[in-house]
DNA sequence: CGGTCTCTTGACGGAGTTCAAAGCTAGTGG
DNA sequence: CCACTAGCTTTGAACTCCGTCAAGAGACCG
């Protein structure tokens, strides 16, 4: 841990920088705090920037033409968030994003991410490989709502987000899991 | 196009290239011949390749402890395939990957990856923008396996593979849209 | 301590599954 | 080129899991 640095030490943990490089990163992010309930993302803002979550809880959800959310995805510490879909082609997002637990994040543009792989083409290849587990993270995930009972998505659920239910309440986990808050309630009876 | 590497304007389209790069690039990759039926991958195979689809079709599928399938992806022209979690981490394959449509797939080995993406550092650039692109596909993906019926993720699938119809027998489909073949049939009824 | 948000419980309904059988279709060999 | 067969698709009937609606119990916060 660098401690003239503690945000590139933090982000981009294993690789190490020379004083330049520190400099070139740290100017590029910005923290955020955030208080539970504040919204960091609405439906329809264009997505400029991602997020890198230093402690708190997110999610990112999606509300269908019935009215009904459904949970992306929630971010924890060492977690990256936004809506990707429009954060990569810059255009207007289909999601909300809002903190469910007080959270201190950093924020980096999109522009200022491209900049950062050109200048320092290590962390490109860092990016890609963290993005790589994310995307076999993700095939893991559209195989378990193929193949799985909401009761096994629920034990799934419990092992990749460990802790979690402390944090975050039941109704959030059910549109998590694709299913209603009653029925995530009758799946917890019978675990008990 | 260029007629000394069809191969590397094929695969990195609108990518130019030194005629060094295009040897470079070449000679990393091998053609595969495959016939209807013949399988990539197995289970349990240890994955060291991934593959670009030149023509043709494969799926990737699942098969679970009840002993069903499930098929996470098919590939068409212009799409990567492999199991990407175990190719990623080169470890063994959860999945299996069969050939559904005579095919012509071009395979490149993970350290020669690793090795293109240093030697020629656009295209590491390249290959992630394509990736951040799938993952948005990705989310998408699960966004509609959580929040849509069945007919409705078989109207979002004709759109995702055009005219993939006429390739891919109904099962599959019905095990990548999470349903059995019987209630696609009766969804297809609906729809005429 | 009162009000609102969250979780539980019950009764009913519907989308999709399972199992079984019949109808098609495409590929193979005569 | 036709006939046969194996694989694929359709159809029907009963069943199951989960959703919906509604009401009550509990928890948290000012």
């Amino acid at each position: 841990m660098n401690i003239d640095n503690p945000i590139a030490s933090e982000i981009f943990e294993g690789l190490s920088f020379t004083n330049q490089e520190y400099h070139l990163i740290a100017a590029k992010f910005e923290q955020i705090n955030l208080k539970k309930g504040e919204m960091l993302i609405h439906t329809k803002d264009i997505v400029y920037n991602q997020y890198y979550v230093h402690s708190g809880c997110l999610r990112a959800y999606f509300i269908d033409d019935s009215g009904k959310e459904h949970t992306v995805q929630f971010a924890i510490k060492d977690w990256w968030i936004t809506d990707f879909t429009a954060f990569f082609t810059t255009s207007k997002a289909l999601m909300n994003i809002e903190c469910i637990q007080d959270a201190i994040v950093y924020k980096i543009s999109q522009n200022n991410t491209e900049h950062l792989y050109v200048e320092i083409p290590k962390i490109e290849t860092y990016i890609r490989k963290k993005m790589e587990k994310r995307f076999a993270a993700f095939q893991k995930r559209i195989l378990s709502s193929l193949s799985q009972s909401a009761k096994e998505r629920y034990k799934s659920f419990l092992n990749t987000y460990p802790g979690i239910e402390r944090n975050v309440k039941n109704y959030h986990i059910a549109s998590y899991l694709g299913i209603t808050a009653e029925s995530l309630s009758r799946i917890r009876k019978e675990f008990t």
